[in-house]
DNA sequence: CTGTCTATGTAGCGGTTGCTACATGCAGTG
DNA sequence: CACTGCATGTAGCAACCGCTACATAGACAG
């Protein structure tokens, strides 16, 4: 068992970072182990073939993502459901976080698409966040669970607005909505 | 001015056609051109290149959807932003407008990854549909406009956490909000 | 030492990609 | 008729795609 330098398991965070840089769609063998050191040839030898390659980085990458919740959890919570939606949204536009949720939309239309892995990675990371979430609601809020729930609901529709250049259309809807 | 029978305007509905139903990121000029019952050199001749055939396709869309909007308004409006949500919905869950969510987040991907042509498309078919959601307001509705943005932005979330199999998540969520 | 197995490099295959060079027919114009 | 310009077919190019055949070097077992 006792691996060489180059395994899937060191491979996969090298990967895992161009993916995140360049896209996941267009990442094609070669560039892709360019970016990891080693050629197309041994990554085929690795992971069989290039869905499975795929597939594998889906799951390492959520895995990521969840790891990145987790030590995203400031030691105050917030005191209202306002609150709590605005800071994860204002989270969400720190720089190390676009990238993630470029590479989220790209998952989120493999997933319409029907592409074999991404709609079990998207909703293993959906999965994760809701937890996520529900442990930043407000101590007193007297539905956690369904506010939680509540706010993934206003915050991806207002994060996909966003992307669309429409963030305006959707500060408008959640004041009128009154959270 | 007298066109011969294939033009852009005679091709774009067939191209239209083959990229709801095959995507368009994975779209190549070959199978498009044979969609069109055309070459992938007469694409070129009249489109210039791919990425202004990209581009055309996508105004051309975005102009379908639009139509599709327009024709979708019924006679009767709700009575209730909750009923109007609803209903919404479950007209996006008719077969037809499947192929337009799919496509729609292949937009949204692209808009997010910085794909030229897609965020303006994207905006464009946001905008008109924020329009469309306005006129469908309850008659009686203190904020309209307010309100047509608040219910875009969890109907968004909604089929978000629909394509990513957690609808019953947002509709939870919905529940927990009370609209 | 000899065989076996794993990891890796080199080279290449058949296919697809966007795009182009070239020839040609056909419509209109003088 | 000759010329011009648009529309189109045929053929192909260089680059890239996922993947594979083959050789080999090293580690380890007997």
């Amino acid at each position: 068992m006792a691996n060489s330098s180059l395994s899937r398991e060191t491979l996969l965070p090298k990967l895992a970072a161009h993916v995140l840089e360049h896209g996941l769609g267009g990442a094609s063998l070669r560039p892709l182990a360019k970016a990891a050191g080693t050629s197309d040839r041994m990554l085929i030898y690795h992971f069989g073939n290039k869905e499975q390659l795929v597939a594998d980085l889906l799951e390492y990458i959520a895995g990521v993502y969840s790891a990145a919740l987790d030590m995203a959890i400031g030691p105050e919570r917030p005191t209202s459901r306002q609150e709590c939606f605005e800071r994860i949204l204002e989270q969400g536009r720190q720089r190390t976080m676009q990238r993630f949720l470029v590479l989220w939309w790209e998952i989120v239309a493999g997933s319409a698409r029907g592409v074999p892995g991404y709609k079990n990675a998207a909703e293993q990371m959906m999965t994760n966040q809701l937890a996520w979430l529900e442990g930043q609601m407000p101590k007193d809020d007297p539905d956690p669970a369904g506010g939680a729930r509540y706010i993934m609901t206003l915050l991806e529709g207002t994060l996909m607005l966003d992307v669309v250049g429409h963030g305006e259309t959707a500060r408008q809807g959640i004041v009128a909505g009154q959270l």
